[in-house]
RNA sequence: GGGCGUUUAGCUCAGUUGGUAGAGCAACUCGUUUACACCGAGAAGGUCGGGGGUUCAAGUCCCUCAACGCCCACCA
């Protein structure tokens, strides 16, 4: 009688009740038809998600109950034109995993989803398909006409990996959905960038960037890819009676020397070090000063090193300790400039070398010529060969000294004086960014003591264009146009600007909105070791310095997924798995636990599809279960709990000490802990031994015993779907809802059963 | 070159503060009297990469070597 539907049902045609909620037949029996055929993941995943999306407690606002506590994520924005892989497949599992627990720990929970438009990459694309199909440039098309075109791409993809993230079952509150290049973003980024202006810490410089000549762009060296190959080593002087020979394997690059560094105990070059030579090298007059600096390596070559200021990272720096004059004298379409001199001006910088070579050659100044492997920079976008040249950047200062006006960071007061680095350090050593790993603590503090000034300009189209404008001398930072005569800045920010806000441009700032005081700082963040430096680290440089609070409590910094040979998933080995396909192969709930269990936090994962395969026999196995306990409980006096036999109590304590234990496995993130307790439980504990025991008493004349196992068995299946309800979303909350009795209509919501 | 990892059963991985090695999958044996063959019962399988050290005791701590991997730098 008790599980009887109470709601609108009424008998079919041939006497079976049929169940009007849901759809659901019912059997004789008593428990819905569907439970007599295997779990069929296909047929109810897109109508449970459905379920959630319509109950509104994806939304914080929306949740039951009084919730103080607050705890929020931020998804980290995947590419707007990115299809899901399976690394975010792995992170979108553990971060819903996390946010269900919380949610139905009684928390506030939200959970922001959100794009990125990733400027670079987008625009490539773009680019390359417009060459492809219409045969123009962007140049062809124009600036603002490319940029609509990116900016349609970039929205027409969006939804694809929209679904993609649902199909996953991430419990994310779409009402808050927030794009990098939206409305209210741009209005964050524009602001962050006038605030940092005008607080000195960003400043114009000419600085020696990564220039690609063949994108025509400034590129990170994020995205420099370095490829071994074949080159000369050049040993020569640059005349006749200059003192030191000098190693170099880009002899075009020496018309634009200035001096000879050598290591100042270095005792073959002391006598020499501050004098000035003058003389001709390929035509062109040079001045050669000769500094001492610590930088050279005396093993490597003659121990002396030709200093080329305007064309090297090293020799850039050396200039700027020792004051030396920079001399550019390649171009930005990789030729020689007219200081390079008459004998190669004009021409490209290979043709240059091979020049210049022969010069040194035909003057008998060539001492030694050898081959040597060396690392070239390239562009990971274009493959051409990375030239290191000056160029007018914009850079954020991460040394300056400046007041912070406000700061929640112990060990940084309001309004006392740092730095953006110390800000960054003390964040993290100070504890107010919990990194329990202490690896990565290791490998973040490393990064930040060996940090330069952050280069944000980026010479493309589509992005946050800067805020600068120029009118002569005058440079104005403000978001519009100050009037007639004013041009704005050409360059556009690095997308990771606008991702180091993230935390907080996505719930509103720099509007004092509610969401930012309920839901900022956020509580946690589960990025990849790949991006600790890149986002993680900017992320706590923005928010420290525009609210004076920590991006996130606690980082929690995951692995790759590799295939199973441990090799990196990519387009060129072909090796590449469609979580989506695995989705609809084995379901959701399968793919978050084949990526969950037993991968500690932080390591590599070997992907193994055979693991899938196993936890979508868990969910049938829980299927089944589920129908054994609904069948043999279905006339049983279950909604108040009977007197329990001391076995059946025993059970129930059972059950308890292991949530206890998965609770606080919990607490401290281990996931893969608190997954593979809880399988183990439902299979080798539940259905092997208890459901096994309890056939004979469910058939036995001992009506106490009996009907105390039946409430048992209803408790502990009912407690289990919530246990497991953060790992397979999917098919627990499909039980749920073919629950007689339960305490809220959604599982999801459902609170946590345990407290400690 | 600097830094950080990984190496445990055939495969994929756990192993929290040192106390006689664990799981899943695969393989093997037996079992199909309805919760589930997307199953059950059972057995097998490991000198914890090599070597050395500390300790009553080491997969766990220290040193060293090797293989593999990642990050940073770019030797000019």
């Amino acid at each position: 009688m008790y599980l009887k539907p109470q709601n609108s049902s009424t008998y079919g045609y041939n006497g079976r009740l049929v169940l009007l909620f849901a759809g659901m037949q019912r059997t004789d029996s008593g428990i819905p038809e569907k439970f007599l055929k295997p779990y069929d993941p296909t047929a109810t995943e897109d109508t449970i998600y459905a379920l959630w999306e319509q109950s509104g407690y994806f939304n914080p606002d929306n949740l039951p109950g009084e919730r103080n506590e607050s705890f929020t994520v931020v998804l980290p924005p995947p590419n707007v034109t990115g299809v899901l892989h399976i690394g975010h497949a792995y992170e979108d599992a553990l971060q819903d995993a996390v946010v269900r627990y919380q949610r139905m720990c009684g928390k506030k929970v939200l959970w922001v989803p959100g794009t990125d438009s990733a400027a670079i990459a987008t625009q490539a694309r773009v680019e390359k398909n417009i060459q492809k199909e219409e045969g123009k440039s962007r140049h062809d098309l124009g600036r603002e006409e490319l940029v609509r075109r990116v900016s349609e791409f970039a929205k027409n993809s969006e939804n694809t990996i929209l679904s993609q993230v649902k199909k996953i079952g991430a419990s994310l509150d779409w009402s808050r959905y927030a794009y990098t290049m939206d409305d209210a973003r741009y209005r964050a980024v524009m602001e962050a960038f006038i605030r940092m202006y005008e607080a000195g810490l960003i400043y114009r410089g000419n600085r020696i960037v990564n220039w690609d000549p063949k994108g025509q762009t400034t590129i990170s060296d994020d995205e420099i890819v370095h490829e071994e190959r074949e080159a000369v080593l050049y040993t020569f002087k640059y005349w006749k009676d200059f003192p030191i020979a000098i190693s170099t394997t880009r002899p075009e690059t020496k018309v634009g020397d200035t001096a000879v560094a050598v290591h100042p105990e270095d005792e073959r070059y002391r006598e020499y070090i501050g004098k000035e030579f003058t003389g001709e090298f390929a035509g062109v007059p040079l001045t050669i000063r000769i500094v001492a600096d610590e930088h050279v390596e005396k093993e490597f070559g003659t121990g002396a090193l030709g200093v080329t200021p305007a064309h090297s990272m090293t020799d850039w720096d050396i200039a700027e300790r020792h004051d030396l004059p920079r001399i550019q004298v390649i171009n930005e379409y990789a030729k020689m400039t007219d200081a390079a001199g008459p004998l190669v001006a004009g021409s490209k910088a290979v043709e240059a070398r091979e020049t210049i070579a022969a010069w040194i050659r035909d003057n008998g100044l060539m001492e030694k010529e050898e081959k040597v492997a060396q690392n070239v920079a390239t562009a990971e976008r274009t493959g051409a060969i990375i030239e290191p040249l000056p160029k007018l950047q914009w850079w954020v200062d991460v040394n300056k000294p400046f007041t912070i006006p406000y700061s929640e960071i112990p060990g940084i007061a309001s309004g006392s004086e740092t730095t953006l680095k110390a800000l960054m350090r003390t964040a993290v050593e100070s504890g107010a960014v919990a990194m329990p790993q202490e690896r990565f603590r290791k490998t973040y503090f490393h990064w930040i003591d060996n940090l330069r000034d952050w280069c944000i300009s980026r010479q493309i189209w589509f992005g946050h264009r800067i805020p600068i404008w120029y009118n002569g001398d005058e440079i104005c930072a403000q978001i519009d146009s100050p009037g007639d005569g004013w041009v704005q800045d050409e360059d556009v920010l690095d997308t990771w600007f606008s991702s180091a806000l993230w935390t907080f441009s996505t719930l509103g700032w720099p509007e004092k909105t509610s969401d930012l005081e309920t839901f900022h700082p956020t509580s946690f963040m589960s990025p990849a070791y790949e991006i600790l430096p890149l986002w993680v680290s900017r992320m706590i440089l923005m928010s420290s310095f525009h609210l004076g609070q920590v991006p996130f409590k606690t980082v929690m910094i995951h692995g790759l997924v590799r295939d199973k040979q441990g090799r990196k998933f990519s387009k060129s080995l072909g090796n590449g798995i469609d979580p989506i396909d695995l989705v609809a192969q084995y379901g959701a709930d399968a793919v978050r636990m084949g990526l969950l269990v037993g991968t500690a936090i932080g390591n590599d994962v070997n992907f193994d599809e055979q693991k899938v395969k196993g936890y979508k026999h868990f969910a049938n196995k829980l299927w089944n279960v589920s129908r054994f306990v609904l069948e043999n409980t279905v006339d049983a006096p279950i909604a108040e709990a009977p007197t329990l036999t001391n076995e059946d109590a025993e059970l129930s304590v059972q059950l308890d000490t292991l949530l206890a234990d998965v609770t606080s496995d919990f607490e401290k993130y281990q996931l893969y802990l608190a997954s593979e307790k809880l399988y183990h439980y439902v299979w080798h504990t539940l259905a092997d031994k208890i459901l096994e025991d309890s056939k004979p008493l469910l058939a036995g004349d001992d009506t106490a015993a009996r009907v105390s196992r039946q409430y048992t068995l209803y408790t502990l299946l009912s407690t289990s779907l919530k246990a497991l309800h953060p790992f397979m979303p999917f098919v627990t909350e499909e039980i749920w809802q073919s629950l007689p009795h339960k305490e809220t209509d959604m599982l999801m919501v459902t609170q946590w059963p345990y407290t400690a």
